[in-house]
DNA sequence: TAAAAATACTCCATAGGTATTTTAT
DNA sequence: ATAAAATACCTATGGAGTATTTTTA
């Protein structure tokens, strides 16, 4: 066997011809045959079905065409890492990024950082904690920014910053006047949540855990898909809700006003860059931190006390 | 870049020898030495450092290293899903089980099954639902006996049998003396629980659900590792716990008398033969299916009440 | 100086080409 | 009748061998 018939035998399937895979591989449509009986041979399983036109991919077929193109993926990653070390960054980079994070950190590094690297193809897209784990694990994506500690040992954590979670509430909701605010002097108050699923949901049900105990569930109510959403809610039906520091400074002026500091030190959440152990893009890893370190407009400043991340 | 290449670079890694590598793959070293050069002037990289004796793999050999392994193993895969298409079963599987059928289930059906097939070395492993789901995605094990359904979009299900829930108890526990319980009729006694992570745990606090509204939480206590410890706890110091229909049956005579059942319909779990929708051994999964059918001692019976799997 | 890897060259196996026949619509 | 795949045969690239030199310890 050898990479070339998995090649022609992935082009036959493609195209349903010999004729036209052996254009497309730019060799006689005779040798081409010949090199995809040799194989049929060696493994002892036709793979095509030339009795009827045009060509079908038998049963067998289909499992060892699954076979090559997964060879084949993984020796287009050989020659994308080779070209890596040698600094040439070029083939596809698949980011995932929580949803609470990605409107207001995206923007900060994302066009500065792509713009370094021409040649590769670069895609983002938003998940979840629960999507993101076993994605990153399946190589589905390369590289995630999420809250941390994950506490999984297949994984390595790059922690970038420690992200603070202010309250935004409605200006006609009668919160006390003072500016530090103790997570008790919100829960009797409406508390507007992420969907399931989102690490901010969790993180500020764990910021008031001890409504738990005093039985005041029924107060955290609809599930919104998006910061903006909850904002928007508490803008126009009163009650309030917890925001990480990026969608905070992220608000307009009169919104700001809304805001409300937690009493010191004040609870964050830890963000990270988080992959594979085994990840061997190590040097595009250290470019991109470096990126969102420049363009972060959160300096590691006084101690803060870590939730999460759920 | 071709396969023999890739054996090459492994075997110099390996034995830290160019000589020793080529005795290794049959040919002499001069010939491996410059398809080794030929392979790094490819890809640009140096993969070996041949300055100091023995020869070492660089930092960006480790990374070609690393995806070349990955390679062959793929490469092997292929030619043992070739073998198995022709009907000759070889090479290697790897079965995931909850720990709370493996001892009842297992015993029943391995022996001969895999006596079928001399060739193929079997791996059996005990892994709770969370291990078992990324184990499948990342090809770490091939097929998990399990609860189900599971809600995975990548997973396939093959339903095999329902599996009732029984109620094991003291016989000094002072349960009514009629043979059908009720799930409210066990809620006033202490309830032995297998630990986090084992579906079973859920699928009995499920059953008794109505016990978290009456806030009777706290005798639930403890935390076993397996249905034997259950047992034994429960035996040696009162209360019940919940088993299912392949553990009861596994009970000594004189335990079996310990056994109550639930009203009908009676609470069964669905156990399913669970696999990647891409898995290519499909006829092994249908033989072990089989197997599995034609000695399990539980007939598709009377309609049951699933619940789970959590 | 002895062991190991690199270089120089030679050979032949096989991937791929050309011409033609066979098969399917 | 015609398009497509298979067969037969030929060519030439490159994988592997032999002899020798260079390098490392």
């Amino acid at each position: 066997m050898n990479l070339q018939q998995l090649f022609y035998i992935i082009s036959v399937a493609e195209t349903r011809s010999f004729a036209k895979a052996a254009v497309k591989n730019a060799i006689t449509q005779p040798s081409l045959s010949t090199m995809v009986q040799k194989l049929e041979e060696e493994l002892g399983v036709k793979i095509f079905d030339r009795s009827h036109q045009p060509v079908s991919v038998t049963r067998e077929g289909e499992v060892i065409l699954n076979r090559a193109r997964s060879i084949l993926a993984e020796v287009e990653r050989l020659y994308e890492f080779a070209q890596e070390l040698k600094g040439e960054v070029v083939g596809e980079f698949h980011l995932g990024i929580i949803p609470t994070l990605a409107p207001y950190l995206l923007p900060l590094f994302l066009p500065s950082w792509a713009s370094k690297f021409p040649q590769l193809r670069i895609f983002v897209r938003e998940m979840m904690v629960d999507e993101i784990i076993p994605a990153l694990k399946t190589n589905g994506i390369d590289l995630a920014l999420m809250a941390t500690p994950l506490q999984e040992t297949q994984l390595s954590e790059y922690p970038l910053f420690h992200e603070s979670l202010f309250v935004y509430t409605s200006p006609k909701e009668k919160l006390p006047r003072k500016k530090y605010l103790t997570p008790a002097e919100i829960g009797m108050h409406r508390l507007w949540l992420m969907a399931k699923g989102h690490c901010l949901r969790n993180q500020a049900i764990s910021l008031c855990e001890w409504k738990q105990e005093v039985g005041t569930w029924e107060n955290l109510q609809f599930e919104a898909g998006s910061i903006e959403t909850l904002i928007n809610l508490v803008d126009r039906y009163e009650g309030l809700t917890i925001i990480p520091q990026l969608a905070a400074m992220n608000l307009s002026t009169p919104q700001k006003r809304n805001l409300r500091e937690f009493v010191d030190p004040p609870p964050a959440r830890e963000i990270s860059l988080v992959c594979l152990q085994s990840f061997p893009r190590k040097k595009m890893l250290e470019n991109l931190r470096d990126e969102i370190m420049l363009k972060l407009p959160i300096r590691a400043g006084k101690k803060k006390r870590l939730i999460g991340p759920f």
